[in-house]
DNA sequence: TTGATATATTCAAATGTTTCGATATATCAG
DNA sequence: CTGATATATCGAAACATTTGAATATATCAA
């Protein structure tokens, strides 16, 4: 993983409102609607739209949308390549 | 580990500067030297100090004196804690 | 089609980060 | 003590991020 990714991820697990997001999208097992971020994320709906789009520029999630809804989910497959970068950092 | 740490690490990780240390770092093996990093990284002097102070800030490196030296290590358990927090994400 | 709901985009204000010159502090060598 | 070297701090300019009001777009329901 080159240096650009690690920091545009880095930059998108750098803010609380995001790392609240993704915390729920754990709890939620992959079934969060956008809706939903409202309930537990307590800013103005072009906020959330904009911590929720860092996310996805990031890789971080991925968006599907049904209907007029937009559901997310967790990509743990660059999860996993963030944390094995982050360990070759302590061998 | 608590969302205000995840915070203050995924921030001290998201500037290429400071990627760029730690990886130098782990070259090093822990001998990576305050006055060595200017040999890799194109900053002016009081640049380096504050890019090396976010790291040591976050816990991410530890620092220790050595004369007039400043000597850097990994602080491998932090990192740990972060790799740790990252992978219940996924779960 | 019309009205309602869900999400995205634009724009600007507020706030935070990065950078470096100047300067401070601390330690060493003579 | 004096001068040199290593690192830190201050202050301000440049730049980036966060936030929300206004507005746009897309989809649904009737």
């Amino acid at each position: 993983m080159d240096v650009r990714k690690v920091e545009r991820i880095s930059k998108a697990l750098s803010d609380p409102s995001r790392i609240t997001i993704l915390k729920q999208l754990r709890e939620k097992e992959d079934c969060l609607y956008c809706h939903e971020i409202s309930d537990f994320i307590d800013l103005a709906q072009p906020s959330i739209s904009h911590h929720v789009k860092q996310l996805a520029d990031a890789d971080l999630i991925i968006a599907g949308k049904e209907g007029r809804n937009v559901k997310y989910r967790l990509n743990k497959t660059v999860l996993d390549e963030y944390v094995n970068f982050l360990n070759t950092l302590k061998s």
